[in-house]
DNA sequence: GTAGGGTTAG
């Protein structure tokens, strides 16, 4: 609504439409009461008001007496003291005729936070036909840029050349700071560049334009360059120059400023005090900021604040709640809505959903929405606690939504497995005005790699490019894992080969990557390979190359690399490196060896140390180990599916029914639900999904008499389920139970009649896949004279001429 | 009567 009427009314020079006109002064009336309603809703800016209004009692006193109306004093005075609605209310009786009394109302209601009021009386200003003076545009780019993006911005930036007031330095200061903060640090830059005369000011505003933008690196070379050309910093650059050194966490150059500080005797100034405990927090010296803050006499809520979000970016949680409450008994201060956003990370890192709650309860009372910030804390909060329900609650409610937003819900989806939600989410962020960044290709390729097929992962990739994103090693990364995942391992490597700076989560991603797809000596060759180029392996290496021994079986070198841990690079094994060695010990089915490996462990064992073997025991269908195994995962984790799905299949396939029912009982009454399986396949760019569920209704005949017939050239007996033998509720019935139909052969069959005959068939699926599926697409494979290529919940089998890349053990 | 300011989200 807003945007629509600056937009119109920026273009318009004249008022030429008489009900517009008239209807004016009723509209001020209606933006006055609504201030009278919301006044006591809005954050008290107290810091900043008052030392403005401080700062202004002189003028004011002066500007009384020279105001020849006492309807101007009566305003100035209102705004002043920040009786808003009563200022409008004045301002609506009087003759509005010179530009004066507008940009006097126009600052009032910026200084106050009431941005788009701000605007709302600059548009009347328009429309009145009153042309706007050079004080007018510092107030009006001011409050812009707290409501718009960049468009309208430009907008009012041709207006103010339109005018001619480009080469006023305080509008020119003014248009530096908005450009940074809509993104555009460019066009600062363009007009910094460009001016004639500039100011402490001028260098101040680009250097927090930097920092705006998040760079740093510029605001730091910025303040240099300055210092070099003569310039004075005042406390401001400093102030700003800290916040770069945060950003950089670059804590060299933050002593470095610290010093300075010191040495012009500002270390007394409590907004360099703040920023000082702001910056040691951000770059993890919390011990340092402590020691800082102790030494602080009068400290104020914002040098109070800068503290809890230290501590709480720093993990040290009780800490943050003691503080909060030491704030609020030695020094009287009650929390704002910056201190609640700053205890949130602490819940997060507590897994107290409960804290977290409260906070937002307290939020709610006291009147704190919308807030975009604190909206989005507690979503990212609500997502590392595990409630996405109260995640979606918050996102779905918010009336202004950033990219950053944005990304924390879809964060929130794929920290919580959501893999498709995110993705929904992702696309229909790109339908609306928020541009992806960077973070937001961080967190959605991630959930592209657990669900997506090649073509989607081809499309995501040209997306990023075509948005210009750099492909910095961390989205380099992300994208090799993201390949590799959805089963283009080529890509992969591309990928990986034309990366200029390599670094070792590059080499450790794509050791890993030809891991999951079976080529264990692939992975092994380009550990050497990384080896030679000089990079230094980290313990992920490890988990990266013991994995890959695993799943190719490679027993020698697993062993070898396990032991050159410590030996050879000093790494003392966690507790994934012995899941890892468990996994092959389970391979090769020595169950006493494995039992005996996790005694002497020296980490205790985990339910994916029970699980591995669990998963070794249904392989060799040894139940009593399996029984052992799952009363330890059950010992340490309640909810585990997984397990209880496994023991069941187990107690089913010796024919022990009443263990089979007293599993299902147990999994009945703790509310687990047996993931339903599905597979999809792509063809043609479009993907297809089979589930084993409602078969009968998704699938076409086709597919079944395709089915039909492979599956008795491969010699399945199906009889017993023949399309054509049973009324449709029967053969559901019967389906539900075999795995002739189960979701991954829907998905080959649909795979072979929809792609060119010699063509591999890609099929993903989200479980791992059963033995008589996997017996059967080995079949299937030497029969079609086919590569079928399937990714199964943990890795790819690649099925060639009847055998597969696995060697037939994945359990 | 004009600009810039510390603590807040992924």
């Amino acid at each position: 609504m807003a945007t629509s009427l600056l937009s119109f009314h920026l273009q318009i020079e004249k008022p030429n439409n008489v009900s517009q006109y008239q209807i004016f002064p009723a509209k001020i009336q209606v933006l006055a009461s609504t201030l009278k309603q919301n006044h006591n809703r809005r954050p008290k800016i107290a810091t900043t008001a008052i030392t403005r209004k401080q700062r202004r009692s002189g003028r004011v006193k002066q500007s009384l007496e020279d105001c020849n109306t006492s309807s101007t004093g009566k305003l100035l005075s209102f705004l002043n003291s920040g009786c808003l609605n009563d200022a409008l209310q004045v301002f609506d009786k009087m003759n509005k005729s010179n530009t004066f009394i507008w940009n006097l109302t126009i600052r009032g209601l910026t200084d106050s936070g009431y941005f788009q009021e701000a605007l709302e009386v600059y548009c009347r200003m328009q429309i009145e036909g009153i042309r706007e003076d050079k004080f007018t545009f510092p107030f009006v780019i001011k409050a812009c840029t707290a409501v718009f993006g960049s468009d309208e911005a430009k907008k009012v930036h041709s207006r103010i050349i339109k005018l001619g007031f480009y080469e006023d330095i305080y509008v020119c200061n003014a248009l530096i700071i908005m450009y940074a903060k809509v993104g555009s640090i460019e066009n600062s830059e363009k007009i910094f560049d460009r001016m004639l005369v500039r100011d402490v000011v001028s260098w101040n505003s680009m250097i927090s334009g930097y920092v705006s933008s998040r760079d740093g690196l510029s605001s730091l070379m910025c303040f240099q360059k300055m210092q070099v050309l003569g310039i004075r910093p005042d406390r401001f650059s400093l102030v700003r120059l800290i916040g770069g050194c945060a950003l950089e966490q670059n804590l060299l150059s933050g002593k470095e400023v610290f010093a300075q500080v010191i040495r012009n005797g500002r270390e007394f100034n409590l907004m360099i005090q703040s920023s000082l405990i702001d910056m040691f927090g951000k770059c993890g010296e919390v011990n340092y900021a402590e020691r800082f803050f102790n030494r602080i006499s009068q400290k104020n809520l914002v040098v109070w604040n800068a503290m809890i979000g230290a501590y709480s970016m720093n993990h040290e949680s009780l800490k943050t709640f003691s503080s909060l409450k030491k704030m609020q008994e030695d020094d009287n201060l009650r929390p704002d809505i910056i201190t609640l956003i700053n205890l949130l990370p602490s819940c997060s890192k507590l897994g107290a959903l409960g804290l977290g709650k409260e906070i937002h309860g307290r939020a709610i009372k006291n009147d704190k929405f919308p807030h975009l910030v604190l909206e989005t804390s507690l979503i990212d909060m609500y997502g590392k606690c595990g409630s996405l329900i109260l995640a979606e609650f918050v996102f779905f409610q918010m009336k202004q939504k950033n990219i950053i937003s944005w990304n924390a819900m879809i964060t929130a989806y794929v920290q919580n497995s959501y893999n498709k939600e995110a993705i929904d989410t992702f696309k229909n962020l790109k339908n609306g005005p928020s541009v992806p960044d960077e973070t937001t290709f961080a967190s959605i390729l991630p959930a592209y790699a657990e669900i997506a097929l090649p073509k989607e992962g081809k499309q995501i990739h040209g997306y990023i490019s075509k948005l210009g994103i750099s492909l910095n090693t961390f989205i380099s990364n992300a994208m090799i894992h993201m390949y590799a995942k959805c089963g283009d391992l080529l890509s992969a490597r591309k990928l990986f080969d034309s990366m200029l700076f390599k670094d070792v989560v590059a080499w450790n991603t794509i050791i890993m990557a030809y891991g999951i797809h079976g080529f264990g000596v692939s992975s092994l060759s380009l550990f050497t390979e990384m080896l030679n180029e000089g990079y230094e392996p980290n313990r992920s290496t490890f988990v990266s190359l013991l994995s890959s021994c695993s799943i190719s079986g490679n027993w020698d070198e697993g062993w070898k690399y396990f032991n050159s841990m410590r030996r050879d690079y000093g790494l003392d094994p966690g507790i994934e490196h012995y899941g890892c060695m468990l996994d092959l010990l389970g391979r090769f089915g020595n169950f006493d060896c494995a039992k005996r490996f996790i005694e002497e462990m020296p980490l205790k064992p985990t339910s994916r140390i029970w699980g591995s073997l669990l998963a070794a025991s249904r392989h060799y269908r040894n139940i009593e180990v399996a029984e052992l195994a799952a009363d330890r995962i059950f010992s340490l984790d309640n909810d585990n599916t997984g397990c209880c799905v496994l023991l069941s299949n187990m107690y089913a396939d010796v024919g022990r029914w009443d263990d089979v029912a007293r599993v299902r009982d147990l999994m009945k009454n703790r509310g687990l639900e047996k993931t339903t399986g599905c597979s999809i396949v792509e063809c043609n760019g479009k993907t297809y999904k089979f589930t084993n569920k409602n078969r009968l209704k998704i699938e076409s005949d086709i597919i079944f008499q395709v089915l039909d017939i492979i599956s008795r050239k491969i010699g399945d007996d199906q009889d017993n389920y023949n399309v054509y033998t049973f009324k449709p509720s029967v053969l559901l019935k019967r389906r539900a139970k075999s795995p002739i139909f189960h979701s991954v052969r829907l998905a080959i069959c649909f795979g072979l009649i929809s792609t060119s005959v010699g063509d591999p068939v890609l099929v993903r699926m989200n479980t791992r896949i059963c033995e008589n599926c996997h017996k059967a697409t080995k079949k299937i494979s030497k029969m079609a004279n086919r590569e079928i290529i399937v990714g199964d919940s943990k890795i790819y089998h690649h099925f060639k001429n009847g055998c597969c890349s696995c060697g037939d053990y994945w359990r």
